[in-house]
DNA sequence: TTAGAATTGTTAAAAATTTAACAATGAATT
DNA sequence: AATTCATTGTTAAATTTTTAACAATTCTAA
């Protein structure tokens, strides 16, 4: 099966928010439903379920614990990724508060900065390592997916480094583009683009 | 002029890297050179260029400080915009940060949140109120852009009151997504999705 | 002066993504 | 038993975005 990455992006989406509706103790779900709560049209919902092969009834619509076990199996691996997040600055932070506690199958398992300060400090259950460590850690620690939140000038060399240490995907944070590198899935966002769009469509 | 959503980010993007140059001496750039440095396709670069209506030399490329100067007049305001973070936690302490000392058109002027260890204190030249002062303080600082970083429960209210208040921007950095608001451009970012479209097409 | 090389600007084609259209299903209702 | 209704699943169309193709330009150098 190859999702468009579109659908990836919302499979991620739907799951959280029929997580949600577990909790409320709802079973079954229709297209409309789910297309309200992401704010997105129903005809969307259904070509991603289609799209993942899943079926719902039509007087029931989908069942949701089903369809968050289905997309588990899609995005998840069976035991789970583990994460580093590089840089313990704000964002770094944010990072790792946010994933804290939520018992998914992605784990922030270590985190490094270069700040002496910072060295053998605890973050939300998180040791920070010196960066010197990088590769020992990643490769002991089994680590999979880095995200990388230092200052830009040091994200080409992380990068690399990451890669040599067996990383299979970067999430890139700075605002300086990386690029590509064979056999590492890479993953960009910048916030100052995001907010200069906003500007720019409040200006029209 | 109305131009595609994806062009607009890339806009932003050259305008970085072209200051970047600039500052390194540069005053003439090619496609190519560009569309390096983004780590894109020069025929994007070009495309991008001819969309925005100016011009380059063929054997000089493009002026630099032109470009920037052109890309400014499309993004930005005559005289700038004004931003309100909301949620002063890392993620929201991370965003002033970025956006600090960048003699920029968009300012961070205000913050707000609700715990009272936080109220009155300024973090990077941003003071910090009370979110009670939210409406008082957007009217009288002139804020049109609102950035949110709270807990996603609050979301959906918060949205209301930027709306109600005049707020012509919001970008949602909460995992709950918001709906359009008449008159309101809304973005949204969520630092899970991105995670696990990672964590999908790495295990892919 | 002519040929060659590099680069731009733009139209056309391709690829990705969203939206529309609608047949099929099956429960509820007359 | 026939009809209505809401919903799914899916194909087709539309839209958006990227990529390719290539003529036009202009400098360099034979």
């Amino acid at each position: 099966m190859n999702l468009p990455d579109k659908t990836v992006e919302r499979l991620s989406q739907y799951r959280r928010s029929l997580n949600n509706q577990l909790a409320k103790g709802k079973t079954h779900i229709f297209s409309h439903e789910i297309a309200n709560l992401l704010h997105i049209t129903p005809v969307q919902v259904r070509r991603d379920i289609m799209l993942i092969g899943y079926s719902g009834t039509l007087r029931k619509g989908y069942d949701i614990k089903e369809m968050v076990q289905i997309i588990g199996t899609i995005i998840d691996t069976e035991e789970g990724q583990r994460i580093a997040v590089i840089g313990m600055g704000n964002l770094g932070k944010a990072f790792i508060h946010y994933l804290h506690e939520k018992r998914t199958k992605l784990k922030v398992v270590a985190s490094f900065d270069v700040n002496p300060e910072k060295i053998d400090k605890e973050y939300a259950d998180v040791h920070c390592y010196h960066l010197d460590k990088l590769e020992e850690i990643i490769t002991d620690e089994d680590i999979t997916i880095g995200i990388i939140t230092t200052p830009p000038e040091v994200v080409s060399e992380l990068a690399d480094r990451l890669k040599g240490a067996g990383i299979k995907g970067i999430l890139n944070y700075t605002p300086k583009p990386l690029s590509e590198r064979e056999g590492v899935y890479l993953e960009e966002y910048d916030m100052i683009t995001s907010l200069e769009k906003v500007a720019y469509f409040v200006k029209h």
